[in-house]
DNA sequence: CTTGTCAATCAAAAACAATCATTTTCAAGC
DNA sequence: GCTTGAAAATGATTGTTTTTGATTGACAAG
């Protein structure tokens, strides 16, 4: 057996486990402890792996390998006070014994924070979503089935036949990467799976974006502008973009980033 | 063992629950008490956890005591050293790459423990357990679709037709609330339709029941010996509840209970 | 007084680094 | 094509260091 090949067997097995013992590798490449030993340490020049006493490590932080998706995190932190203020003028939308739908994103996760004191029947694809209503709200909580991607932080399964089918709600909420007059893009193509389950599960669509999206294209299209009841977006939104959705007959609310920015500006006067 | 593992072991312990004892620690890792001392410490100075008195507790301030519901955690107290013996078998059971499906339930939630460091593929019903392993390991998690129940802690759907159907596992593991000559027995009626749901989707049936239940009985049959192929429980399981199984065929396997119970019995000679 | 927690100590075991002998690789020369 | 020799890679051996488990005694709480 090579060199290269260790190495290779060697990463593969750090990617994944955690951890992996000196005698582990031996027995998966027949080589001797002593060039085991040598592989980890050269690996561990090139940053490939971490080497720690009996074995290697996978050079992820062990301490985050949960919780979240990188790329979520990262999105997360970017045009917050737009995204909340959406969130609530769509939370607002919703009364108590309703049914909703709420689709995976950023933008929406920021509903989770005005739903606390809601009663609802919520659905979503959404684990963390899930996962925050449960423990901090009393809305009663559905989920899809299936595979939990943990980039994307959604639920979905590659079937069919899924309970999704069988939950009706009065409104869907989503965000998207992307508006224009095609409609509504995003870019990931397993979100568009996912969101594309859930589209026509309910009689109205919210659609929650930032108003630079209006801007963004992106490849997929997912819906067509006459699919969607309302968009919700901020006070960003150009007059050309607002005259856009009014022909194509969607009610538009303009969340005002006010709140959350005035609250930081506002010092006491006393 | 190793100290990474160990590490990972004792980390994911004090997330599950606000303070753990080192002697629950022993048991868990199968290390002996000298080395999980030094390991909080270890730990401690990492500030990755807090040393206490007796054992460690997590470092999160006391915000997430919602967690689960109530019944949970109440019935959790009850025999874990036996439901944890039990658990590590069951995880022995397991080989990497394999999928495996846990049923929810106090005795099988023992389980994530000791699959940190694994790699398999799992599919649950259960939220907190879906929860545990997408936050502190590498599996990957599948999830039922459906209501969540608070009480039980499970996920079901009122429909026939969702993916639990499309999984097939070498492995089913499950709990019971009592087990007799006529079979496995359960209280919960919601708790028989999560079961009955799952367990023709994998070629072994393994039952994790800890050795009090043997004389319990319950109103709901869940199913006959027959279907079960492996019955995991603690050492005090009697001849003919032994007997009984071997005659239905059922392979049986008896968990040493820990440390614990060990140094109980062993009063010095001199 | 008894019990449980803990630190200190020591011996055994495991992991490790250094060294050397053997094998493999590769290319120059026949 | 084949041999040959140098260099690299590997495996075994050795002695050293680290980790671990058991024992002991100190200390505090009940």
């Amino acid at each position: 057996m090579h060199e290269k090949e260790r190495h290779r067997i060697i990463l593969s097995a750090v990617q994944q486990r955690p951890v992996v013992t000196v005698q582990e590798l031996v027995d998966l490449t027949e080589a001797s402890e002593a060039t085991i030993r040598r592989d980890i340490a050269a690996l561990h020049l090139q940053k490939r792996l971490r080497r720690v006493r009996g074995g290697a490590e996978g050079i992820t932080p062990p301490q985050f390998v949960g919780l979240a998706g990188r790329p979520f995190r990262v999105n997360e932190t970017i045009n917050t006070a737009q995204k909340r203020a959406n969130a609530r003028e769509a939370v607002k939308l919703c009364v108590d014994g309703e049914s909703i739908i709420i689709n995976g994103g950023t933008t929406t996760w920021q509903m989770v924070n005005f739903l606390g004191s809601h009663r609802l029947q919520v659905f979503t694809n959404s684990f963390p979503i899930a996962e925050h209503l449960l423990h901090h709200s009393k809305n009663s909580v559905m989920v899809s089935g299936g595979m939990i991607y943990r980039e994307q932080n959604i639920i979905l399964s590659p079937f069919d036949n899924d309970v999704t089918r069988n939950f009706y709600a009065q409104k869907m909420f989503m965000g998207a990467q992307g508006m224009g007059p095609l409609g509504l893009m995003e870019g990931d193509p397993l979100l568009i799976q996912a969101e594309q389950k859930l589209i026509n599960q309910a009689d109205e669509l919210v659609v929650l974006i930032d108003s630079s999206k209006f801007r963004q294209r992106s490849s997929l299209i997912l819906c067509g502008l006459d699919r969607i009841s309302t968009v919700i977006t901020d006070d960003g939104v150009t007059d050309s973009d607002q005259r856009m959705l009014e022909n194509a007959g969607v009610k538009l609310i303009v969340a005002r980033v006010g709140a959350d920015a005035r609250n930081k500006e506002s010092t006491p006067a006393a």
